[in-house]
DNA sequence: CGTGTTTTGTTTACCTGAAT
DNA sequence: ATTCAGGTAAACAAAACACG
């Protein structure tokens, strides 16, 4: 640092026999005490700086937990203008009405937020929101990278599949594994019918894999009751791990007993 | 033997930066 | 946009320690 160069002894000093001697050692304790404080007014001035960018991202983080896992924030904003704009008596899609909800529980998450809204020019905002979804995002990264390696242990351990499945490596799971494939079964079939197997895993139209069933793995000792599909469902051991790894913490899912 | 105190270790949330 | 590796700090619990 420029700091200990300018307090250097430099070559031609007019008259060294006027400069009083300070020994080396003290001089350095006080170079010491100098460079301490700098840094820690480095330190703080980083703090602060951090805090104010870092405020909103930190805020966003439980957006997707507990708000909307997709939707784009601004959606939900612009939602709710539009039903400002309208009155409640406007009618509205199933779609609208489900944003709607999502901007009630953002509002209920982050009280702060309608204020801002209203008294925040653009440009902040943009700004503010850009962060939001940073936060938000980073954390749903980071619970799924959690999950990753969460699920794969427990697939091993509930399921003992006989090529045990690899917590680091995503490849060789899904319904090329057979106790995932099992699991992940959409609830009506069998896995255990050969036809059906093969029938996922060539995608044969008959076996096509939508959304419009729940995968087995979402009931009670994943096995559904074909007569009543809803019986058991939400009650599996794994989906609750799942739910408790991400809310309460990722430890916390190994105590998950028939809860 | 308690009983406070320090050290050490673990877990978790959060951040950064880079690759894809 | 998502995924990944790595790293930090706070919170907490457990272990080790000194001391009357």
């Amino acid at each position: 640092m420029s700091v200990s160069e300018s307090n250097l002894p430099q070559a031609p000093i007019p008259d060294a026999s006027l400069s009083v001697q300070t020994s080396p050692h003290s001089r350095a304790k006080r170079k010491i005490a100098a460079l301490m404080d700098e840094i820690e007014i480095l330190k703080q001035d980083k703090v602060i700086k951090q805090r104010k960018t870092t405020y909103y991202v930190s805020q966003g983080r439980a957006i997707r937990r507990i708000v909307a896992l997709y939707t784009p924030i601004e959606d939900l904003i612009v939602e709710n203008d539009r039903r400002c704009e309208c009155g409640p008596s406007g009618n509205s899609t199933m779609a609208q009405d489900h944003l709607q909800r999502g901007y009630i529980e953002l509002a209920k998450a982050l009280p702060w937020l309608h204020d801002k809204i209203a008294c925040l020019d653009p440009q902040e905002l943009e700004d503010m929101f850009r962060k939001l979804k940073r936060g938000a995002d980073s954390a749903r990264g980071d619970d799924t990278a959690t999950l990753k390696e969460l699920v794969a242990s427990w697939v091993n351990i509930e399921c003992h599949p006989t090529t045990l499945i690899r917590s680091d490596d995503k490849h060789h799971r899904g319904f090329v594994s057979d106790a995932c494939g099992r699991l992940l079964c959409p609830a009506e079939w069998s896995w255990e019918d050969p036809v059906v197997r093969a029938g996922i895993r060539d995608r044969t139209i008959a076996f096509i894999v939508s959304e419009n069933s729940w995968p087995s793995f979402m009931y009670e000792n994943y096995k559904a009751d074909a007569a009543n599909l809803e019986h058991g469902l939400m009650k599996s051991k794994l989906l609750i791990m799942g739910f408790k790894a991400i809310f309460t913490s990722p430890s916390s899912a190994s105590e998950v007993d028939g809860e």
